[in-house]
RNA sequence: GCCGGUGUGGCGAAAUGGCAGACGCAACGGACUUAAAAUCCGUUGAUGGGAAACCAUCGUGUCGGUUCGAGUCCGACCACCGGCACCA
């Protein structure tokens, strides 16, 4: 089936997509090679690289990568030497899962999905400079990668300076405790059935976010990375970023700071002492008792011979829950009694102390002062337990005041009795602070990062063990490559798969490799700084290099100037990159103390039903299909028309059909088909001068696509576009002028296209030269967008009543006349008084009656 | 529960506080064609009136407010989508 298509997209598609291959047509050059032009301002954008699956590329990336590739075509075309990368975040759990399913090595699988996605990519015509793709499986990427985490080892944070320093710096006897990356037992979230622990961020509702399989809580030997020295950092650096006020909320509410006090309680009977932190340090002379984790160890200490029974009975009861369990569980409270008394430091009294799962080890001290009267939690258990319930805080107007949480007026509490909620913390503070019980403390949700897994297709950390001492190896010996296997098992013990490697384990005598190997996330921290450099040998990239294209400069705010992906990364990656990025700013290798200046996120596009696209639904749309019907450029241009690009939308493919119909115009505007069944020229086409409207509509539409391509309103863009080929399909002679400038404006949408037509244009016309994705963008004049007569609306207060012609350079006064001398506005006002007359100039007077 | 986002024709959508619905889809009518497809030209928010070009009224989730004028700004509410969720 040879059916005609209305333009012969499927033979000048892919013979485009090699000639830019072959020419290196998108080659951007680094300082120091002789193609660099140091005049050109830099611009640098980037995709969020894909994980390269083996299902292929799906239409919801093409999406944010057509936008970049618009941008990163169109700012060429203004002059700009532009940075547009590509590559694969290659590491990763379903190459292992597959490995381990069929034996076959995920290097294999995973070179396989590489090539399918490149090859697709490819072909919808991105403009990536492919000399600079990378892969964070190569080696000699992650020889960066884990040269990186050799940083983060051997520096630490320094609370006097605020940045990271090398560890050398550091005064104390334990450098090993404050390492940015460093060893810690501790309670994990172990996954029995990926045979690997998660972090916190991987975990969805309990389960693992890949393949929702159960998660347990379990003890265990893991490498940190303490993100949480950079917490606020990471939230103050947020400001001048131009990111979408939604993710930055994320962010903050991710890192999660509140302020507040830790206090210390005496424990009535012995000498130990339980901390607390408390946001709401004014509510001290409330609280009327103390709870403890489950897991807090302190508990066996306190606990009583009377209760001990009853106190490790509840304990096991919640370490066999899993975290899930223990959430589901939140409609009721449950707890035991120690038997164990405290001292409230304000005013003596005996509390009692408490275990319950409603309070969390991994947040604060781990252990809180409740006071029922004023904290919701705290006054559910009470009432379930009949502990007692003192008011201390009056709410303002009516409220009552039991489970009032609010601010309001100290009461019942001596010294702070009468004052304001904000002046009572102050007070109470100060008082702790006199006395040494208690001092006030900003608290983080935020935790330090989980960086080990028990994994095979990850990399390998570059860290020795001897004699139960860790230490770096030296970065001579880098990269360290994981050895070959053939069993990719994880072991089900939690000890990970490379322990197997016997030979490679052991690395002398004394010394044996660590092998926990990094999580996914660590290839996807840095790789935007490898772009900069990506053959360099010496270093993560070179400086001059580096400096280039992240540095800011008049026409650009510094490091990737906009960075497109979706919002599941608004967390993870995200915040994990911005971690790294600072830790290598402080250490002085980069010149900008955030990666990504603008960050914007591509909305999900849903199937044509209107619900996510799923294998199961059958509502999935692949590219490929898209292009073998109407060809990669009405891929393109749907998936920018379909909406606003920040937007969740569905999938139309009556709507793809729309802008190939509108592509078949622009072809046709150009070229008709004679009798052979060739395109020739068009015998419209003359070198003729523009009318008044076609100069207009030409002049319009140069304002209004430069504008929205800053804004990233590409459908608008196209819609201008669509108006443009309208006023001209019509008309009985086609200026060539109008095809120039069209097609250049269109190069960066439609680029097979607009560069097919251009050169086939210049072999029968002269002025098109060279090709249309290198022709300067177009400027236009202001004068030429109005015409001389513009029609105004006449509003009779504010409502419509007639539209009549006037002059573009009216006066008010004439408005105002000819407003009044309307015979529709006569008739509206009949009979009552004109209060005023506003008249917007070209826009439309409005009568005000009364 | 808390936080954020979104509500406009049959559908995707557009609109610096100034003529609501640009542009596209779908639908309908016409031209071309033996016919169909494709293409080209036109109509298309709702209701009522008119033979007709046209006229009137209503209309941007709901209710209120600010303003000469509100889809747009302010307040309250409703619905849907997303995120977080015993964080002391």
């Amino acid at each position: 089936m040879s059916q005609r298509k209305p333009f012969p997209f499927p033979e000048f598609e892919s013979r485009w997509q090699k000639e830019w291959l072959a020419s290196g047509a998108f080659r951007a050059p680094n300082p120091g090679e002789p193609a660099f032009d140091a005049a050109k301002p830099k611009y640098y954008v980037l995709d969020m690289f894909p994980y390269p699956s083996g299902d292929g590329l799906h239409v919801g990336h093409v999406e944010g990568y057509t936008a970049t590739d618009i941008l990163a075509r169109a700012r060429r075309m203004q002059g700009f030497n532009v940075l547009h990368p590509m590559g694969w975040d290659a590491f990763g759990l379903p190459a292992e899962q597959f490995a381990i399913k069929t034996g076959q090595h995920p290097r294999v699988t995973t070179a396989r999905n590489v090539a399918r996605f490149r090859a697709q990519l490819q072909g919808i015509g991105f403009s990536y400079d492919w000399s600079r793709e990378i892969s964070t499986t190569d080696p000699g990427y992650f020889k960066w990668t884990q040269w990186i985490f050799l940083q983060l080892y051997g520096s630490w944070f320094n609370p006097a300076t605020n940045r990271a320093e090398p560890i050398a710096t550091y005064a104390g006897n334990d450098p090993n405790s404050v390492r940015l990356a460093y060893v810690a037992e501790m309670p994990v979230n172990w996954c029995q059935a990926l045979g690997t622990v998660l972090a916190n961020e991987e975990i969805v509702e309990g389960r693992s976010e890949v393949g929702g399989f159960p998660v347990e809580r379990r003890p265990m030997r893991q490498w940190m990375l303490r993100i949480t020295d950079y917490a606020q950092r990471l939230i103050d650096e947020l400001d001048g970023l131009d990111w979408p006020e939604s993710i930055k909320l994320l962010q903050r509410n991710w890192i999660g700071r509140s302020e507040g006090a830790l206090v210390t309680f005496a424990m009535a009977d012995g000498d130990c002492v339980i901390e607390v932190f408390t946001t709401r340090p004014d509510t001290l002379f409330g609280a009327t008792y103390m709870v403890l984790a489950p897991e807090h160890p302190l508990v066996p200490q306190i606990t009583t011979a009377e209760k001990s029974a009853s106190v490790a009975a509840y304990q096991a009861k919640v370490s066999s829950k899993s975290d899930l369990e223990r959430t589901d569980l939140a409609k009721e409270k449950s707890g035991v009694f120690t038997g164990a008394f405290a001292v409230n430091p304000v005013n003596g009294a005996r509390i009692p102390v408490w275990i319950a799962d409603y309070v969390l080890m991994g947040y604060g001290t781990g252990a809180i002062m409740a006071v029922p009267a004023h904290d919701e939690r705290d006054f559910e258990f009470a009432q379930t337990f009949a502990l007692p319930v003192v008011q201390v805080v009056q709410p303002p107007g009516e409220a009552h005041w039991q489970g009032f949480t609010g601010d309001g007026i100290a009461v019942n509490s001596d010294f702070l009795d009468g004052l304001p909620t904000p002046e009572a913390k102050r007070r109470i503070i100060a008082w702790l602070e006199e006395r040494g019980v208690g001092a006030g403390r900003v608290n983080y949700k935020l935790r330090d990062w989980l960086f080990s897994r028990q994994r095979y297709w990850g990399e390998p950390f570059p860290i020795l063990w001897e004699n139960g001492f860790h230490r770096a190896l030296d970065e001579a010996e880098l990269p360290l490559a994981q050895p070959e296997m053939d069993d990719f098992k994880p072991t089900g013990t939690g000890e990970p798969p490379l322990a197997k490697a016997v030979d490679w384990v052991r690395y002398s005598d004394g010394a044996r490799r660590e092998t926990n190997t990094m999580p996914q996330w660590a290839g996807s921290c840095w790789y935007y700084l490898r772009f900069c450099d990506p053959e360099n040998p010496g270093r993560f990239a070179g400086q001059d290099a580096e400096r280039y294209w992240m540095s800011g400069n008049p026409k650009s705010t510094g490091g990737v100037d906009l960075y497109v992906g979706g919002t599941e990364h608004a967390v993870l990656h995200l915040l994990y990159a911005r971690f790294w990025h600072k830790v290598l700013f402080d250490l002085g290798y980069l010149s900008t103390p955030e990666p990504f200046q603008r960050l914007v996120n591509q909305g999900i596009i849903l199937g044509d039903d209107g619900h996510k696209m799923s294998k199961s639904r059958g509502n999935v749309v692949s590219p490929d299909e898209v292009i073998s019907e109407y060809g990669a450029d009405s891929l393109r241009l749907y998936e920018m028309f379909m909406g606003p690009l920040e937007q969740m939308k569905p999938w139309s493919m009556k709507g793809v059909e729309g802008v190939f119909r509108f592509l078949a115009r622009v072809w046709r505007l150009a070229f008709e088909e004679n009798q052979e069944g060739q395109w020739i020229p068009s015998p419209a086409l003359a070198e003729a001068e523009f009318t008044g409207q076609q100069a207009r509509v030409v002049h319009a539409t140069i304002k209004k696509v430069t504008e929205d391509l800053e804004a990233l309103s590409f459908n608008t863009a196209i819609a201008q576009m669509m108006i443009f080929v309208n006023e001209f399909t019509g008309a009985p002679v086609r200026p060539l002028g109008a095809l120039r400038t069209l097609l250049t404006l269109l190069s960066p949408f439609a680029p097979h296209l607009c560069e097919e037509m251009w050169v086939r244009l210049g072999a029968a016309f002269a002025g098109f030269d060279g090709l249309a994705s290198r022709q300067p963008w177009p400027g236009y004049d202001e004068a030429l967008l109005i015409d001389n007569e513009v029609e105004i609306a006449l509003q009779v207060n504010g409502k419509l009543r007639d539209r009549v012609m006037v002059a573009k350079n009216a006066t008010q006064a004439e408005c105002e006349a000819l407003a009044l001398a309307n015979p529709k506005v006569r008739e509206a006002i009949e009979g009552k008084t004109v209060v005023k007359v506003i008249v917007v100039p070209g826009k439309l007077v409005n009568v005000v009656v009364k």
